[in-house]
DNA sequence: AGAAATTCTGTAGATTGTCTACTCCATAGA
DNA sequence: TCTATGGAGTAGACAATCTACAGAATTTCT
């Protein structure tokens, strides 16, 4: 019965932009510490390649939805940090209706109710 | 506050193949049809192109996860069956809890509990 | 002082699965 | 005869992920 999940799972297309605005709402932050954050809020399930994450990042701030600036890190590194713009926050909730949306066809799909008239 | 959902939600890519061995585990059907269940049971939200359907199809009858007949469909119609296969039950259990993880994953960040020692 | 690990950004190219936009054929009904 | 519907299919565009690199700066270890 138990079933033991699968350590990592890739992403789906589609969701990396709404995880990076997401995590981008509680603050600036750059794109190594993005990544991380991503991956340890849910629980090392989603990991975030370096070869998705700038892509992303560069495509999410030619629509400006992110604007970014040369800084530090914590670490005394260089560093380029992200924050959200307004558009951006418009962009995240029109994310969100959507991941919700369409988690929940699946659901409907996978988990049919079956009572009809 | 009100926020209307969208009409219609393109797949997330990786997704079809659960969403087609899932219906054809109810039993063996055609493509055709098996596209109007998908997009009947998610209540419309769903809705799968014909460009994504056969290759889908075919994809998954290469892998061995589905087996094809041609045979007469209710309207009389040619009309090629899709049953699921031992392989594909296996496969099928194996994306159902992919999916949920997944899901669960994206809970994780997108609600984030927030509760750290 | 020098070596090694860590932090941080980035690109190139392959892969894959959607999508749009068609074609083709058969049957049913007007 | 014409049209609508049911059904299978392909070609090619497109987009977002992945793997696998590279490179620079800083800290830490020896």
């Amino acid at each position: 019965m138990s079933q033991k999940p699968p350590s990592r799972v890739d992403l789906l297309q589609g969701t990396l932009d709404l995880l990076i605005l997401r995590t981008l709402r509680a603050g600036p932050a750059h794109g190594h510490a993005i990544a991380k954050h991503i991956q340890h809020t849910s629980e090392e399930l989603l990991q975030v390649e370096t070869g998705s994450l700038y892509p992303a990042l560069h495509r999410l701030e030619a629509q400006g939805w992110i604007a970014a600036s040369w800084d530090l890190s914590d670490k005394g590194k260089r560093a380029r940090y992200y924050r959200l713009t307004p558009a951006g926050r418009k962009q995240l909730a029109a994310e969100q209706v959507r991941w919700n949306t369409f988690s929940r066809a699946m659901g409907l799909v996978l988990n049919p109710t079956d009572q009809e008239a």
